[in-house]
Parts: structure tokens; C-alpha cells; sequence
DNA sequence: TGCATATATGCACATTAATGCACTTATATG
DNA sequence: CATATAAGTGCATTAATGTGCATATATGCA
């Protein structure tokens, strides 16, 4: 693989779209509640947080859209889970890019 | 270490500077070039972005404020690095607390 | 000193994103 | 069917951010 193409991956892996989803203070804390319990619906998620259920709900479309987290229906319920594997895969795979893309012979 | 203990240090690891220095696309185009010429003034990097030279000036102090990237004066010149080694440590140190997070038997 | 080059900064403007409220939709249950 | 609960959606407001231009500052060089 030539330096462009590899660089061209890492530009792929790292699109906006992921990092975006993690540069919110309020979409961490989320993250930070799932990982703690695992999985649950929006309104234990929105529970302890200022924010409005709406809100809440729409920072997860964000989350999933990004594919961190997963959601299932269970009822009226909504139960989101982080989507661990993906999500440490996703991190290795961008490290692993940089770690070649920084050893390229290319200037 | 206790699993809120952990979490927290993801949540430190994981503040959103960094993840908004990277949630940018213009920036990532900055990296992307940075990348493949390992180092270059604003001048070099502005040429070939349609946005104005102040507009990637200002977008190279985001960078160096989160630390992606290094800047050393050289006459009237700024040159930018990537802060390679770091950048990669940083990945890294994320992507581990995640697994240690994951893997906690917190509920 | 005078002038060119490199970059920073103040400012106004446009765009995007977050937020809360009211309301709707969907589902369960009496 | 009526009612309650869970969540999504439209909308207006506000805050944050990106952008370009004009201008200021800093540095190098004749």
C-alpha cells in the first residue's frame, strides 16, 4: 500500500462523523452512564441529567448514527448499549493507520 | 481501582478538546496533509484548502491546543508537526481504559 | 530605514448545533 | 376504548463555531 492510500484510510477511519459524536460534554457523560450499567432506556439515561428526555433521545440518534452505541426496541421501551467491541475496534483500528501512516517514506 | 475510579479516567481521557480539535473536517484535512509532509508552515498547508490563511491559522492553535500538533517559530515562519508519538500514545491510553471499562463488573 | 513576507487578531456575518417546550406517535394495560 | 407511559418531532431560541476581510504585528532582508 503507497503512502496516499494509506493516508487515504486513515482519512476514512477518521471522518468527522465519530469524532464528532465523542466532542459533545453531554454525549461523554451518556457514554460514561452507559458503560457504567450496561444498557438502559432514555428515560433512566436522562434521569440524572439536566437535560430534556428530547434531548437526551436526540444526542443517542447521534451516538448511534455514529455507531457507538447500538439500540433495541423492547416495548415502548428504547434500550441503547454501547457498542464496546465496535468501538475499541474502531480506536485500534485509527492507532494502528497513524502508527503506519507515521512510518511512511514519503517526503 | 474501582469501577466509577475508571470510568472516571476514561472521562478524563476522553474530555472533548480533543475530540473537538478532531471533529472538524478542515482540520482533518490539516492532519491528513501534516501526515504526509511531516512538517510545513501555515503558508505550505493553507495553499492547497480553499479557506483563508487565518481561517487555518486559527484552525493549527485548535490543534495545538489539544496537543495533535507541535509548532516551532523559524524566522517569521510557524512550522507545524503532527505530535506523532503522542497522538498514537493517546489512542492508545483510550482504547485501553475502554477494554478495562468494559470488562469491569460494575452492576 | 523601507519594504516584503508570514502570521495573528478584531470584527461582522453565516452556519451549525444544542436546548426546551409543546405536541404527536407508539405501545402497554386496565 | 380510555388512559398512562415512553419516545420522537417541529419549532423557536440561543450559544458556539467557522469564515473572510481588513488590519496589525513580527521578522527578515536590501
Amino acid at each position: 500500500m503507497n503512502a496516499e492510500t494509506e493516508v487515504n484510510t486513515l482519512f476514512e477511519q477518521m471522518d468527522s462523523t465519530f469524532f464528532k459524536a465523542l466532542a459533545e460534554p453531554v454525549r461523554i457523560e451518556i457514554l460514561k452512564k452507559l458503560i457504567m450499567v450496561r444498557e438502559a432506556d432514555i428515560h433512566t439515561i436522562a434521569k440524572d441529567l439536566p437535560q430534556d428526555r428530547s434531548v437526551i433521545s436526540r444526542h443517542l440518534s447521534i451516538l448511534e448514527e455514529a455507531k457507538v452505541v447500538s439500540m433495541r426496541k423492547d416495548g415502548r421501551h428504547r434500550i441503547y448499549t454501547i457498542q464496546g467491541d465496535q468501538f475499541i475496534e474502531r480506536f485500534e483500528a485509527i492507532t494502528q493507520t497513524i502508527k503506519r501512516c507515521m512510518a511512511l517514506d514519503c517526503c
